[in-house]
DNA sequence: ACACACCCTGTAGCCACTACAGGGTCAAGA
DNA sequence: TCTTGACCCTGTAGTGGCTACAGGGTGTGT
């Protein structure tokens, strides 16, 4: 199969794949004469496991770390376990620190109906009180996962 | 006030404040004889701004609108609250994202105590199963906001 | 005279892609 | 046979919001 197909079947695009290949996520396939990348059910499979794990907002680094196990079946499992649990706690805390944002948020928008001039409108009037010390955390300290935007 | 005292002020780096000069979002400021930038309080405030705004996670972009009003008080601010309500939607949607991801590796974690080889890992097996039509979209799709990885 | 903290510019790196530019290959239709 | 268009290749640059240099100049204290 070519890459474009892989491409379809796994639902991610063409350039992702070869950058996977660079990244040393998936093996380099085999050529045909035109130089053509062709792909086995192995490829297929390797890199389904590869967007199952970006689904779940893994870094490629941590997914670098699942796919040494699943290359190693003898080793013993417990740093899954540890990869996976350190994974929940980053996206707990993204969610907690998003929470607090939203908070923060709906304060903020609840100062002005919008109906102001921009010199007498409480949401600019509100930013441009200097942060308090404990305020917010800058977003995203801590937790290696992103912000608020995607 | 030179660049050092600013950034203490301020709480972000000093490389921060020369990249926010170089974006057009602080103006550049008076030089001394040894070329070093000056600083009143007009740009300690703005800088306060845009922390501000950085902690409640908004793009430099929205900063950039944001600051357009500031600048011009006279204008009518209800693009102000159209802004703030648009990035509240975002840190919303991107909270209810987190949290399907929560589940999702909640449930994947429950499937191995780690006492296994990698080959009966049950979450391995799990993420070796190519993802459903349905499964759980790309991270961070539809909104504008990173992933768990901040 | 020297150390050391601070400042300058400019460039490259981070992550996980994404989007080109500039070219080659292949199958179907006229 | 010629052309069209879809597909493929490599390599490079861009995204956002910084951060970290390299390689130099300046200011202050001892």
């Amino acid at each position: 199969m070519r890459i474009g197909e892989l491409a379809r079947q796994s639902g991610c695009g063409v350039e992702t794949i070869r950058y996977y290949e660079r990244e040393g996520l998936l093996p380099a396939p085999a050529r045909s004469a035109a130089n053509y990348r062709q792909y086995d059910q192995r490829h297929a499979e390797r890199l389904a496991f590869i967007r199952h794990c970006r689904a779940l907002d893994m870094t490629l680094e941590e997914i670098r770390t699942l796919l040494a196990y699943h290359d190693h079946p003898e080793r013993p499992c417990h740093e899954v376990n540890g990869l996976i649990d350190a994974h929940l706690a980053h996206v707990a805390a993204r969610i907690r620190q998003l929470q607090a944002l939203e908070t923060a948020l709906v304060a903020l928008r609840a100062r002005c109906n919008g109906e102001a001039e921009a010199e007498a409108c409480g949401i600019l009037r509100e930013l441009s009180r200097p942060l308090g010390e404990d305020e917010l955390p800058a977003a995203g300290e801590g937790a290696h996962l992103p912000g608020a935007h995607g």
